[in-house]
DNA sequence: TTTTGAGTTGTTCGA
DNA sequence: GTCGAACAACTCAAA
């Protein structure tokens, strides 16, 4: 009988088209495996922790006959000490991409391979892994479009179905992760359930997606984001069941943005914290005392924008935000306070549910104007236009600020014009859009002096 | 090597 | 109310 392999999961918390699962499964009994890494949830609030435990326990339970060996501690000593338990000579794990992880792969293969343990890496989160798509000159691409149409001549695998293997029991668990406290109201857990909002997807909101996904009081976007983050979907799943209507195909384009900025964060790992486009680096942004206090009006969603505030709220409430209203919110902090915009991504990681640090970190750098393809510097979001716009009827803003919930449609973007009606515990804007318009422009004019 | 067309998601102003 | 132009200049990617 063949010995025993380790798999080690990671972000890819399924058993459904895994192709280092599967090849774990070829090489003989397997030994599932999670450790607990602090880092790997680095920085993450209680509502990814707990739908990160939840989906493991899960996964254990549905998937792995609970069979899972869960170990806290450094993957090194840990997966160690699995091997040395079980007679396991080789470890399979599916790519990791990102900074840390990366970083934690080359330290992890060379330690265990010098205590004669051998680590496969296999596959990747991502429909075509980061290092892949490249220009005809053999570089990486900087903007979209084209990185898009490349992405789509490549093609990706189909998926495959769900793995057979043959899971060791008995190995001593440390326990499975707790899920901490947290008042948000998590996602479905677990394979099955992402699957099945992903049929409702596609039976129907996809049609309409190309429009509905930018009014964010209809339920109109996949919702795949949090699984998609945990690998407990992966985006071949997704992209298999797409055709070539309309909507289908801007939904294809949001799957390979996802992929477009793993691949940048890769080639530029310290873009994650610093402006992409270094001649953006040196926006002159605000530090002092009543920078921090209009961060945390922001925070709280006491802007006085609406729109703005019921984005904040929905966040803090159900870790997560409609796409639109990311948007509208970021460039808010990043133009309306002047506010840089690591603040704000910070802020994000730390309250979201499907907190992904390419995504997300790229995502801020677009509305920030110093990534990539950098946005036009005269693109600021009016936060009343963008309301009346995509929420024409109030009802999103209704759903998350109840104060203004007695407020008509012709008022509630704009409660100071309510006159007697306007709510008096919903507070004045902090600022004047106008004014602070200006302000940004002037803050780029100068940085074009500087940088001639 | 040089040229050419284009670049997710916007706003304002004036005709 | 609608519509097109202007808002900078630059870099990217392919021909």
């Amino acid at each position: 009988m063949a010995d025993p392999v380790i798999f080690w999961f990671r972000r890819d918390l399924r058993v459904t088209d895994h192709p280092a699962l599967a090849a774990a499964a070829a090489a003989g009994p397997v030994v599932p495996v999670f450790v607990v890494d602090e880092k790997l949830t680095d920085p993450a609030g209680a509502p990814r922790l707990a739908f990160l435990a939840k989906s493991v326990a899960n996964l254990d339970r549905t998937s792995l006959d609970n069979a899972l060996v869960v170990r806290n501690g450094d993957p090194v000593e840990a997966l160690a000490a699995v091997a040395g338990e079980t007679g396991a000579t080789a470890i399979y794990a599916t790519d990791d991409h990102g900074p840390y992880g990366r970083r934690r792969d080359d330290r992890v293969g060379e330690a265990l391979a010098d205590r004669g343990l051998v680590v496969h890496y296999v596959d990747s989160n991502y429909a075509i892994a980061p290092d892949t798509v490249r220009t005809k000159t053999g570089t990486p691409y900087k903007v979209f479009t084209p990185f898009y149409r490349s992405w789509s001549d490549i093609g990706w695998a189909s998926p495959g179905g769900v793995v057979e293997a043959e899971w060791v029991t008995g190995v001593r668990c440390d326990g499975l992760p707790q899920a901490p406290e947290t008042d948000v109201e998590l996602p479905a857990i677990g394979e099955a359930a992402a699957m099945e909002r992903y049929d409702w997807f596609l039976e129907h909101a996809v049609d309409d997606y190309d429009a509905a996904r930018d009014r964010p009081g209809i339920d109109g976007t996949s919702r795949m984001s949090p699984y998609l983050k945990w690998g407990i979907v992966h985006p071949r799943q997704l992209l298999a069941r797409l055709g070539n209507s309309r909507g289908e195909d801007t939904f294809r384009k949001e799957i390979a943005w996802r992929d477009f900025y793993a691949d940048v964060l890769f080639q530029q790992p310290e873009s994650a914290r610093q402006a992409l486009n270094p001649k953006m680096a040196g926006m002159e942004v605000d530090t002092d005392d009543r920078a921090r206090e209009r961060f945390d009006a922001w925070g709280r969603g006491v802007t006085g924008y609406p729109i703005v505030d019921a984005g904040m709220r929905q966040l803090r409430a159900e870790g997560w935000m409609h796409n639109r209203i990311r948007m509208i919110v970021a460039s808010f902090l990043v133009k309306d306070l002047h506010l840089d915009w690591t603040w704000g991504a910070s802020h994000f990681m730390e309250h979201l549910v499907d907190g992904d640090l390419a995504s997300n970190q790229h995502g801020w750098q677009w509305v920030a104007g110093t990534g990539t393809d950098a946005s036009p510097y005269f693109r600021i979001f009016n936060p009343i236009s963008q309301a009346k716009k995509f929420d024409p009827e109030g009802d999103y803003v209704r759903r998350y600020v109840p104060e203004l919930a007695g407020l008509d449609a012709k008022h509630i973007h704009e409660p100071w014009t309510a006159g007697l009606e306007s709510p008096p515990d919903y507070p004045a804007p902090i600022v004047d859009h106008g004014a602070e318009r200006a302000d940004a422009l002037e803050r780029y004019d100068r940085l074009k002096d500087v940088s001639g």
